[in-house]
Formats: C-alpha cells, sequence, structure tokens
DNA sequence: GCGATTTTGTACAATTAGGCACAAATCTGG
DNA sequence: CCAGATTTGTGCCTAATTGTACAAAATCGC
C-alpha cells in the first residue's frame, strides 16, 4: 500500500469499479476479472489492474477478484466504509429528488438535514425530514460535525452559502449550480451539471 | 482550425469555459483574459490560452479574449450555436426536476417529451409537457430524428431502454442511472452519479 | 508618441498516464 | 498429477498532457 500521492485520475476511476463490483454482487457473481470489469466500465483490463495494484494484491493469478473482497478494499480506500452525513442546502424541485432518493445510503452516505430560505418551504417536510432555515446553517452544521454537503441553489446565492458552509467545517461540496465554486485548499468541490455534459457529447454529433 | 483530433480531454474543459463567460457576459464584462478565467474555473492559464488556440487565434495581446467573441465560437465548436431537441426517459423525481428546469435553454437544449410506462403517469403533465408512453418512444424519436436523450430511469431497466433509443437513432445519452452502459461506438454516454462525485471527495477527507 | 505594461500563442521541456508483454501463480479437466 | 489455459502484477516503453518561458503584438498613461 502505497499511501501518499496517489494520482487524482485514479480516484475519479475507483467509485465506477466499485458501483459495477456492488451491481455484480447483486446479480450474485463471487469473483471477476480485470478483463470483465474493464468490459463492463468500458476501460482496459491493463489500466484497472495497475489502478487496483497502487493500494495492494487483491488478485490472485489465474481466477481474478473476489468481488466481495475487492468491494471492502474499495471501500476501504475511498473511505466509504462508514457512513457519511450528508446535508442539501436548497429544497427545490433538485434538492426533493435527492432527499426522496434512496440510493445513498448502499453508497456510504446519509442525507440528514435540508435547508432553505424560503419562508414558505421551511418546517415543511420531504420524506422524512423538515425543511430547516438557512439562517441556521452554520450552527447546525457545526454542532453535527457536518462534512459533506449538496448544493442545489440557484447560481446567484451558491457562493455565499459556500462560504457559510465552509466556516462551518464542510470540507467536500457537491454542487449542482451552473457556477465554479472557490474554496479554500483543503475543501473539495465537485460539480453535477447536465447543460456541462450534454456540451461534451454535441462536440462529437 | 486545426479540426482533426482535438484530444477529448480539451473537449471536456470547453463548456466549462463557455459556462464561465456566459457569466461573465450576464455580470456586464466584455473582455477578460486566460489569467481571470483560470482563477475563475480553476485551471491554469497556460492551459486555458493552450485549449483555445487549438480551434483558432480568437484572442488579442495585451488585451486578452472578448467574452461575447469568445462565446460564439466556443459554441459553434461544441455545435450548440443551434437548438438541440432533448427527450427524458423515466417521469420520476429526477426527471420532473429535469423537465422542470428553465437552465437548458440558453446552453443550447430543449426538452421536448418525457416518457415513462406507468399507467398511472401516462397523460399526466409536468409543466408543458405530457408524460407519454415508453411503447411510443421509438417510433416518436425517430419521427421527430431526436439525437439526445437523458435517462432518469431505475438501473435494472436502464440498458433496455437504452437499446431501444440506439436503434431510434439517439446519439448522446445522458444517463443518471448508477450503471455502466453500453452502446454502439458512434453513441456517446455520459453518466451522472452523485454518489461516485462524493466517493471521488471521501477519500480525500 | 513612447516607454512600461499586459497578454497572447507557441516552442520546448518536464511530467504524467496508458499500453504492451511476460514471468509467475493458479486453476481446470482428464 | 500434469499439460494447457487463465489471469495477476509490473517493468518498460510510448503517447498524451501540462508547465515554462519568451517573442511579438497591443494597450495604457502621461
Ligand atoms: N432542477 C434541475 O433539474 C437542475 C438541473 C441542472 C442544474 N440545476 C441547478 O440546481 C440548482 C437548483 O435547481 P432547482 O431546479 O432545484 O431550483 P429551484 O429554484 O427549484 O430551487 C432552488 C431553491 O433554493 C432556495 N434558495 C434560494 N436562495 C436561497 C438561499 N440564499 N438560502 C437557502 N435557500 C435558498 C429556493 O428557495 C429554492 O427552494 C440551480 O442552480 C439549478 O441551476 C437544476
Ligand atoms: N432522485 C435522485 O436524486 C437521484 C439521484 C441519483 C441518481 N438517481 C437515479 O436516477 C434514476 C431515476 O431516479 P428517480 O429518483 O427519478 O427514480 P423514480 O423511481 O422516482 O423514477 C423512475 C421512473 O422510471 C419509470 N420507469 C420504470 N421502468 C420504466 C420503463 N421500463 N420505461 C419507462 N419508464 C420506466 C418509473 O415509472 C418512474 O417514474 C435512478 O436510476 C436513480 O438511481 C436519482
Amino acid at each position: 500500500m502505497n499511501a501518499e500521492k496517489i494520482p487524482n485520475i485514479i480516484i475519479t476511476r475507483l467509485p465506477v469499479y466499485l458501483r459495477a463490483l456492488q451491481r455484480m454482487a447483486d446479480n450474485g457473481l463471487k469473483t471477476t476479472s480485470s478483463q470483465e470489469m474493464g468490459d463492463r466500465v468500458g476501460i482496459s483490463a491493463a489500466q484497472i489492474r495497475k489502478d487496483i495494484s497502487q493500494f495492494g494484491e487483491f488478485g490472485k493469478q489465474g481466477t481474478g477478484y473476489s468481488i466481495d473482497y475487492l468491494i471492502d478494499k474499495l471501500r476501504e480506500i475511498l473511505k466509504v466504509d462508514r457512513m457519511w452525513d450528508v446535508i442539501i442546502v436548497g429544497a427545490g424541485d433538485m434538492g426533493h429528488a435527492l432527499a426522496r432518493y434512496q440510493g445513498f445510503a448502499n453508497r456510504g452516505f446519509n442525507v440528514v438535514m435540508i435547508f432553505d430560505n424560503d419562508k414558505n418551504k421551511i418546517g415543511q417536510k420531504i420524506g422524512d425530514f423538515t425543511i430547516e432555515d438557512t439562517a441556521n446553517l452554520v450552527e447546525r452544521v457545526k454542532a453535527a460535525d457536518i462534512k459533506i454537503a449538496m448544493l442545489t441553489l440557484p447560481a446567484s446565492v451558491a457562493q455565499g452559502i459556500t462560504d457559510k458552509l465552509v466556516e462551518a467545517g464542510v470540507r467536500a461540496i457537491l454542487n449542482y449550480a451552473p457556477i465554479s465554486l472557490s474554496v479554500p485548499e483543503n475543501v473539495k468541490v465537485q460539480h453535477i451539471d447536465p447543460a456541462t455534459h450534454l456540451q461534451r457529447m454535441t462536440y462529437y454529433l
């Protein structure tokens, strides 16, 4: 386990491998090979072997990888062998969809609060959650020691709320607003923007 | 314009530049520099200059880039100097959010239909759209010559519907289901999976 | 009008990522 | 138990990507 200095590009692929493996496990499969995984996720077998081997020798020659074992290892590496509490800021359409989504639990994430600043929404229920007032965001996040937030806000207010989240100790932000956020170096941001993804395909049409 | 063989990695960055430029334009700015753009999107100025210069000489020494002009050029390059009709398959929470989203229009996309196979949903309205029966998917897509689809379906049916979309002539799929899709080589797929994005950050926490 | 300043586009260098190929380990079928 | 088949992990090489630095062009302040 060559712990330091794993390239980020490898880290971005691991969750894709993990997702594929979890799906195989759900289908009752017990072992797989770099070849089979590669076919499923569209990455060369050699690439997958090399990526995985950065963290240890998890496979067996002639057999391949035990799916359950590799899932355990990847979860450990990605630190999703535990549950992370996550908050949602912005209880609009996208915030609603995320709050009701059941697919986070078996990937290591647990939505625990949702915030908005609209007086008509505060206090209303989404599933099990009661929409909370953004005025209490920093206080609540600090108290619950939340490290991860999903931002489903209008672009115009996204940077301001981001600053508050950082102040409150959040270290990872998944941003749905179509704007690049600036954060200190020790905070990670990932962007989800469907229009950007679509534009990455139209070039080739 | 060195048309052929632009690396894909450059193409993935262009929509990010375009989004930042459109935001600058909305804020009334007229010119920018590779330095300023880089600061906004978190990419080195040299990288941005080199990316843009693959397609022509759009800047001016001492001044930088005309924002409006560069927007025009990027839209042309990415082929979003036109409107693309897009369909949504799966009228659940995520399909609803996308159908109601107003942010596609000024990025080159126009949602035109939404499909589901749930008899209770077919015929219902989402905004201006009436949910259509997936049974008619291939026929409708062919007739309207749709090239782009967004998939907001359960993972279990995503590959089957993908095959139908490909059969109907769709060439670009934005997939929200947590599963890798397999498609012919001339069809592009992009994945949006928030759990995957979150797992790319927990590694660093 | 002109020297100081800004900023592009690119040549070149350095770094990073990816593909190939194979020894070694293991399995399989008879 | 053995010959043939499978599959990993990795050394080595090539390709792809990014960074550095600077000449040339353009602007700006006075
Ligand atoms: N809906 C989609 O499918 C979709 C798709 C792509 C991107 N997005 C982006 O995701 C973000 C949210 O989209 P949406 O469709 O849910 O929008 P929305 O307008 O439905 O919801 C935004 C919510 O944020 C709340 N809000 C506004 N200012 C706030 C503040 N200062 N503090 C707390 N809450 C505040 C509003 O009250 C509202 O409930 C937007 O940036 C949008 O561009 C949405
Ligand atoms: N909701 C979210 O925030 C979220 C987040 C991440 C990923 N996703 C993924 O996006 C997809 C959709 O999520 P959702 O929350 O909207 O789910 P959902 O269950 O609310 O909606 C799925 C819809 O697909 C329809 N459907 C099922 N089989 C179909 C078929 N064969 N043909 C046509 N329609 C069919 C269902 O009737 C339903 O309306 C899922 O794969 C989910 O994992 C959703």
